[in-house]
RNA sequence: GGUGGGUUCGUAUAACGGUUAGUACUCAAGAUUUUCAUUCUUGCAAUAGCAGUUCGAUUCUGCUACCCACUACCA
């Protein structure tokens, strides 16, 4: 049995988005669960789209996903360039692996799978256009190879000449004109197509001699002994001329799964930045700045644990059978099928990524939240102890979706309300209310003490509880009275009691 | 336009060709709670349409509709 061996191949044009980041998943999980190799391969042929800083990006959006490449990567989250034991197919930017395409794309020449097209940009342009003009379309395939200028059309000699004299011309694959080609896809089943309205797809260009996509993927799947190929949808209608570049090298091809795209939340078409600025989440792992300095926001700096958002991820388009939610990543490795993803496209729903959050947060150990907690509170000036935050934060996890609503939940434990809501003012400051309310907080040292207080006067418990939390907290709504007065003590208790009355009495009058 | 892919409650999804079409999120109602939140209970809500195969179709086939992708010397 061969060793899996998946690759997660991304062009370092932008921000890894969220959908990339799903491919890279379950590559992972794929690759982990069968014990074999998950591989990070730059596929930096384009030099017009390269972007500074997003090869870098993508490396640690991973790692912050806790998705750590077997290959291509070395600890310090570098690509590697040289060969070594870990890592024996190294480059693995695809930039650096510039030499190593020439000789294949010649081979596909000599064999006969190939040819020498010579046609300037200018003049394919211009073909396309008088097509246009005619309403039709125009193809560069066996329909129009025989008029155009290539190393089909052209004397051998002049075709030598061209060869050496200029740097303006490609490898083309000569599509075959009436092939049905038949294709498995370990997701979508059987798929047949028939080659007839397939291009010449350009392979590798003299001009920097680098190799298109098509023939670079190929070349290095088959170097880099990929067992599968698990790439996004935007790939399935290039699987024919993929199967036909293996039949033509006469390389046994690797298993292909397509995926279906992550579509925007409200309306129509795929998952773009805009929706997220627009709709208020992030479609990118982390904080991106664009070599412009425009910046995009991140799950990470929203305040989403990891292991919500690959959780949030993984089941957006695929799920177990079972009425699990929350998997840890070994748990998913454990649990993933290919054969259970979903074929169609899976509208993101921010409403559930939230909650997967929330569900994370609970889980989280108070000790950690506490941690995770104390620079807004060193920021904010707040000095208490560890352990008293820790139980704080144990009394308000369960009211959080995020760390960062903490803060909210919770202020009035670390210093007295400023300024009382007028709803419940209107609602709970009135004399029967404050009164005996007054009087009970000088009386009684916590909430129980509070609470027989009340029963044994035999006064309504809500509203004058209520009116007790309006002069601790500002608010009519929030903790339990004894956990406030447990935490800020009687006397500050006391205190707040008294300046409440003091405010909203000199208010009202 | 052409080629390919897709279509189950608003969303994510479950259902050997036989179920009262299940679950989760959201939303609504009720219970609990000194309030809010939590928790619990209940509810709302779907097989795109039309044919065909079959005793029986969400499931298989065809057509139509709609959505998506691709149709570059981009990936």
């Amino acid at each position: 049995m061969k060793r899996t061996r998946v690759r997660f191949a991304p062009s370092p044009t932008g921000p890894l988005h969220m959908g990339g980041v799903r491919t890279a998943l379950y590559n992972y999980l794929f690759a982990k669960q069968k014990g074999g190799d998950f591989i990070l391969r730059i596929e930096d042929t384009d030099s017009h789209r390269f972007v500074p800083g997003a090869e870098k990006y993508i490396i640690e959006a991973l790692r912050w996903c806790g998705i750590y490449p077997d290959e291509g990567v070395d600890k310090d989250g570098n690509m590697v360039s040289v060969p070594s034991e870990r890592h024996p197919h190294a480059p693995y930017r695809q930039s650096e692996r510039k030499p190593i395409y020439r000789k294949y794309a010649e081979d596909l020449v000599s064999a006969g799978w190939a040819y020498y097209a010579f046609d300037s940009s200018e003049e394919l342009e211009k073909a396309r256009a008088e097509a246009e003009a005619r309403g039709e379309t125009f193809i560069y395939n066996w329909s129009t190879r025989e008029n155009l200028r290539n190393s089909l059309t052209l004397p051998a000699d002049e075709v030598e000449r061209l060869l050496r004299d200029t740097t303006d011309w490609t490898v083309r694959f000569k599509m075959p004109k009436d092939r049905t080609v038949r294709m498995d896809d370990l997701i979508r089943g059987h798929i047949e197509v028939n080659t007839v309205t397939l291009d010449d797809k350009v392979l590798w260009k003299r001009a920097d001699e680098l190799p298109t996509y098509h023939l670079a993927n190929i070349v290095d799947d088959h170097l880099m002994e990929v067992t599968e190929v698990i790439r996004g949808e935007e790939w399935l209608p290039s699987l024919p001329l993929h199967y036909l570049l293996y039949e033509a090298f006469g390389w046994e091809r690797p298993g292909f799964a397509h995926l279906s795209l992550l579509l925007k939340p409200v309306g129509n078409g795929k998952l773009s930045k805009r929706d997220g600025d627009k709709l208020g989440f992030p479609v990118f792992p982390m904080l991106w700045t664009s070599p412009e300095g425009e910046t995009s926001h991140g799950y990470r700096e929203d305040g989403y644990f990891p292991e919500a958002f690959i959780n949030m991820l993984a089941l957006l388009g695929w799920n177990p059978g079972t009425e699990q939610e929350i998997f840890s990543l070994p748990e998913l490795v454990e649990s993933f099928s290919i054969e259970k993803v979903i074929k169609s496209g899976a509208k993101f729903n921010p409403e559930k990524a939230k909650w997967f959050n929330k569900e994370y947060l609970r889980l989280e150990s108070p000790e950690e939240l506490a941690r995770m907690w104390m620079p807004e509170l060193e920021e904010k000036g707040v000095k208490a102890d560890e352990k008293k935050i820790v139980e704080i934060v144990d009394l308000i996890k369960e009211r959080a979706t995020f760390v960062s609503d903490f803060w909210n939940i919770a202020w009035y434990l670390f210093k007295a309300p400023a300024e009382y809501a007028g709803k419940d003012v209107a609602k709970f400051w009135k004399e029967e209310n404050y009164v005996p309310a007054l009087q009970a907080c000088k009386e009684c040292r916590t909430g129980e003490e509070l609470e027989e207080w009340i029963r044994r006067k035999e006064l309504p418990m809500g509203k004058i509880m209520n009116c007790i939390r309006l002069m601790l907290s500002g608010s009519g709504s929030g903790l339990g009275i004894g956990d406030i007065i447990r935490f800020i003590g009687h006397d500050e208790a006391l205190a707040r009691c008294e300046a409440a009355a003091k405010a909203l009495n000199s208010q009202a009058g």
